[in-house]
RNA sequence: GGGCCUGUGGGUUAGUCUGGUCUAUGCUUGUUGCUUUGGGAGCAAUAGACCCUGGUUCAAAUCCAGGCAGGCCCA
C-alpha cells in the first residue's frame, strides 16, 4: 500500500543506499546537482540552513574554547605553495631517512598539492607573472600571516578558525557532501609555545569533535592514522570516521599535530620570557559538509530525511487544519508558534493551501522532527496533535506545549543515537582469523562485503599491505580505545592490545 | 590509476540497434479556472525536450569523433 505513495516522489528504498543517497538529497531540497560543473552543487535554502546550523555547533565550540574567527583570502600566490611543497618534500625525505624504513610506504612522486588545485593564470587579458591558486586548505596563507603576528610568548597561544570554501580539483567520482570540488570547510589553526601546548590542543579538539558528533547523533571511530597515511607535514594525524549504512566509513573530522615543522619553514618563532627565540608548535582541526552527508546517510529512512533536532532548520512544523472553515484556527496557530519560538524552538507555520496529506509528506521527506496539527476540534478540546518523524503520534494539551515539545525533541535525539548505535553494531564485526601460509592466506570464515572489521594488528607497513590487499580495504589506524585484554595480531601473531579497524573508505 | 555503460520537456520514459513515417510517446510535475480540504483530491484547459561542438549524408534524436555531465565495475 505504501509503495505507490513513495513512487510519487521517487524515493528509492534506503536498502539500496548508493541510489537512495544521491536521490534523497535532491528530493529533500538540500541541493540542486544540475549545476554544470562536476562536484559543485547549488546549495538550496533548506540544505544551507541545515549546514549553517552545523557550522553553528562548530562556532559555539570555538567560542567556548577561546578560538577567534578569521577570514583569509581565497587566492594564494604560487611561490607560497612552493614553500609548502619544499617543506613537505623535506619532511618526507627526513622521514624516509630517519624512521624505520619498514614503517614507510613510498609514493611515486611528491608534487604536493600542485595537481589537485585550480589555477588562476590570467587577470583580464594579461598572463599573471605569479600564478595563483584557489586554496585547497589554508595553512599556506594563514602561516604567512601568523609569522607577522606572533612575536612574543604573550601572543600565544593563537587560536584561530575560519569557515570558508576551499577547492580541490577532484578527478575521481564526486558525490554530494562527500567528495566535492568546492568544499564547505571548517578549519581551526592554532599556534603554541611548545609541544605540550599543542598536545593539549589536540585533546581539546578531540573533545570538541565528540561534542559535535553527539549533537548530530553520530557514533564514530577515532583513530590515529597509520604513519604511511599521515599528511607528511604532520607529526601525527587523528580522525573521526562515521560508519555509513552501506558499510563504508566516512572521515568527518581530522586533527593534526604539526609540532614545529611548519614553523621552521614559515619562520614562525617568538621571543620567550627568558629572551630566547623559539619555534612555535602548531595544530590544525578540520571538518566539512561531510558532517551533513553523514547526518543524511545515517538517520534518513525510506520516507526521507530525519534531521537531528540540533540542526533541523524547523524543529516543529505547525499545520493549521480546516482553517478555511474556522477563523479561530490561524490566530490559535500563531499564538502557539509564538510560544514555541520564545522558548527557543525553531518553528514554521505551513499555511499553504494544499491538502494536509501533502504537508505531512513534504515535511516527512525533509525530515522535520515534529509536525503539529491544530484544528477546530483540537481547539475545542484544548489539545493538539503532534507526530514525530521517528514514529508515533500524541495528543498533548496545548497548555505547556513548549516543554512537551522540547522533551519530545530530546527523546527523539536519544532515539536517533540509539538507531545509529544499532547501525554501528550491525556493521562492525571482528575480522575472521586467517589460516594458511604466508603468501597464501585465507579467511577461516566467510568474509562479507559492506562490513567494517575490527582487528588486532601490530604489524609494520608491509604487514599492513598484506592485510589491505587480502581484504581490499584500508586500515584506519590505531583506535583510541585499545583492547583491554591482549589479542593476537592477525598477521604477525604477536600479542597486542592495539585495536584497529579496516574498512572501505569514502 | 584501468575498464564498461548512459545523456530526449522540471522529473521519469517511448523512439536510437535497422537514418526518412518524429511537426517526438506516455506518466508525473508546472500554470490557469471551478469544485475540494483532519495523511499524497477531481474535472477541464494550457505550457514545456532530442547534452555541446564538429563530421558523414539528399536527409541525423538515431551513425562517427571529441568535449562536458552522470552511472557502474576493477586495482
Amino acid at each position: 500500500m505504501t509503495s505507490p505513495r513513495k513512487a510519487k516522489r521517487g524515493i528509492p528504498p534506503k536498502s539500496d543506499f548508493n541510489v537512495w543517497y544521491p536521490a534523497i538529497i535532491e528530493i529533500a531540497d538540500l541541493v540542486d546537482k544540475r549545476y554544470p560543473i562536476k562536484g559543485m552543487d547549488v546549495w538550496k535554502p533548506y540544505g544551507l540552513s541545515t549546514m549553517n546550523l552545523i557550522d553553528g555547533l562548530a562556532r559555539s565550540e570555538m567560542t567556548r574554547t577561546g578560538h577567534q574567527e578569521y577570514n583569509f583570502p581565497l587566492l594564494v600566490p604560487e611561490d607560497l605553495l612552493e614553500k609548502e611543497n619544499r617543506l613537505v618534500s623535506k619532511l618526507k625525505a627526513a622521514r624516509e631517512a630517519g624512521v624505520d624504513p619498514s614503517e614507510l610506504r613510498m609514493d611515486d612522486d611528491n608534487s604536493g598539492f600542485k595537481k589537485e588545485v585550480y589555477w588562476v593564470t590570467r587577470g583580464g587579458e594579461n598572463e599573471l607573472e605569479v600564478p595563483m591558486f584557489l586554496r585547497p586548505t589554508s595553512e599556506t596563507p594563514m602561516y604567512t600571516m601568523f609569522s607577522l603576528w606572533v612575536r612574543s610568548h604573550a601572543d600565544l597561544p593563537l587560536k584561530t578558525f575560519q569557515i570558508v570554501n576551499t577547492f580541490r580539483y577532484e578527478t575521481k567520482q564526486t558525490r554530494s557532501f562527500i567528495r566535492v570540488r568546492e568544499i564547505h570547510f571548517f578549519e581551526a589553526h592554532t599556534v603554541h609555545a611548545d609541544e605540550d601546548g599543542a598536545n593539549r590542543q589536540i585533546e581539546e579538539d578531540a573533545e570538541m569533535v565528540q561534542r559535535i558528533l553527539h549533537d548530530l547523533c553520530l557514533p564514530s571511530i577515532v583513530s590515529k592514522r597509520p604513519v604511511w597515511d599521515t599528511f607528511p607535514g604532520a607529526w601525527f594525524s587523528k580522525a573521526a570516521d562515521v560508519v555509513m549504512p552501506n558499510g563504508r566509513t566516512l572521515q568527518v573530522a581530522t586533527y593534526h599535530h604539526y609540532r614545529d615543522q611548519w614553523a621552521d619553514t614559515f619562520d614562525l618563532s617568538y621571543e620567550a620570557a627568558d629572551g630566547q627565540t623559539k619555534l612555535c608548535h602548531q595544530t590544525t582541526f578540520g571538518m566539512s559538509e561531510r558532517l551533513l552527508g553523514a547526518v543524511v546517510g545515517m538517520h534518513g529512512d525510506d520516507n526521507g530525511l530525519i534531521l537531528p533536532p540540533s540542526v533541523a532548520p524547523f524543529q516543529v512544523i505547525l499545520m493549521p487544519v480546516a482553517a478555511h472553515a474556522d477563523d479561530s484556527v490561524i490566530p490559535a496557530v500563531e499564538a502557539l508558534a509564538d510560544e514555541l519560538s520564545s522558548a527557543g524552538i525553531r518553528v514554521k507555520i505551513d499555511d499553504r493551501d494544499v491538502r494536509p496529506g501533502v504537508k505531512h509528506y513534504d515535511w516527512e521527506i525533509r525530515g522535520a522532527p515534529i509536525r503539529l496539527e491544530l484544528g477546530p476540534r483540537d481547539i475545542a478540546k484544548g489539545k493538539c496533535i503532534i507526530s514525530l518523524r521517528t514514529g508515533g503520534k500524541m495528543a498533548p494539551p496545548i497548555d505547556g506545549i513548549a516543554s512537551t515539545v522540547s522533551d519530545a525533541l530530546d527523546s527523539m535525539a536519544d532515539e536517533l543515537r540509539l538507531r545509529a548505535n544499532r547501525n554501528f553494531e550491525d556493521l562492525v564485526k571482528p575480522l575472521p582469523p586467517l589460516v594458511g601460509e604466508e603468501g597464501n592466506l585465507e579467511f577461516a570464515e566467510q568474509f562479507e562485503k559492506g562490513i567494517v572489521y575490527e582487528v588486532a594488528f601490530d604489524g609494520n607497513d608491509s604487514d599492513a599491505e598484506v592485510l589491505e590487499k587480502l581484504t581490499g580495504m584500508t586500515l584506519l589506524g590505531d583506535c583510541d580505545h585499545s583492547f583491554v585484554e591482549p589479542h593476537v595480531c592477525v598477521i604477525t601473531g604477536k600479542s597486542t592490545q592495539r585495536r584497529q579497524y579496516i574498512a572501505r573508505m569514502y
